[in-house]
DNA sequence: AAGTTTGTTCAATTTAAATTAAACAAACTG
DNA sequence: CAGTTTGTTTAATTTAAATTGAACAAACTT
């Protein structure tokens, strides 16, 4: 039997969302998707961003309809990416979370763990490829050899011209 | 029963793709999808740029043992996208196409379409929230309300600085 | 110790998206 | 004209990804 406690902030306080905070949900869980993340990271995003007070697993479950398991990996993602952190409230066993408001922070790790990975693996990608027209050299025309050639060449040129805007991009947004 | 004409590009050269060129349909498929495109756009593309002459929709096909639909579907959207074009070649009734190497051309098409109008729309979701909270200010409680009220000006802001770093990225990328 | 509650993990299910297959229209061929 | 070939469109299927649900471990309560 819970004791419900008074000060705890989101104990047996079921009250339904406004309308505003379910529209950020919305938005940020749209978002979300469009960036090709689960729908639900964006939407305890949204949720969390407008909150009053930090809150914790079960609220967040309950507040979206969304399984436990999901708010687990959920929040796992954002903290992952800096995007939540959590908070350890009184005596409080259950974790509890909250927005990072800071998105200028949020963008600069964005930019590293996601940006700049796929651009690195690009890199690599490319770089295979382009061995692997050297081991088959001897099985090509010589035409067709040159114009591989040519054209990869064009893509690496491609290439390194977008790494070297990196650090640019990094400037600007650091 | 086919005339099996000499001259045409591709014709009765079910000849299999060399190596290089798989692999480079592999890169561009992976790509595609980590850019959220269905990967046998990617994979289209990545055929055509290695590709020493234009390409009809069945020789796609074919190679890239996909269905004739998926080609029809695909071709549109890289021809929308600017990233290959169409090419009559003499008497032909079929479509033929070919990559677009000018890729830094690709990069400001993809980036007025893509990620322009994303922009837009999310700036455009966003001024809907604030209108919510006017609407519902009347059943906030005081403290509540501002909150929500500030945070969603952060918001803004933000906004904002993003959509002024545009012409910015544009100047840069055009 | 027995019983809660919280949070993680993973197999099973659901959902969304891409792909195919089939039906069709259009442009040609003999 | 009858028969091909090409290309588009849509319903049906397949595939991939997200979500759930159930099993479990850990930290607590009584």
């Amino acid at each position: 039997m819970a004791i419900a406690a008074q000060g705890v902030p989101g104990e047996a306080k079921p009250k339904p969302l406004p309308r505003v905070r379910l529209e950020l949900v919305d938005v940020f869980g749209r978002m979300a998707q469009a960036l090709s993340f689960p729908r639900s990271v964006g939407e305890i995003y949204g949720l969390l961003y407008l909150a009053p007070e930090p809150m914790s697993a079960p609220e967040i479950s309950e507040a979206l309809s969304i399984s436990k398991g999901s708010v687990s990996t959920g929040t796992r993602q954002l903290l992952t990416l800096g995007f939540i952190r959590k908070v350890w409230l009184q005596e409080e066993r259950k974790d509890y979370f909250e927005a990072v408001l800071e998105l200028g922070n949020m963008v600069r790790t964005a930019y590293d763990q996601i940006f700049k990975v796929r651009a690195q693996n690009a890199e690599r990608r490319l770089t295979d490829v382009t061995d692997t027209l050297a081991d088959e050299k001897a099985e090509l025309s010589p035409e067709e050899y040159v114009l591989i050639k040519e054209r990869l060449a064009r893509l690496t040129k491609l290439q390194k011209r977008g790494m070297q805007f990196m650090p640019l991009l990094e400037r600007l947004i650091k």
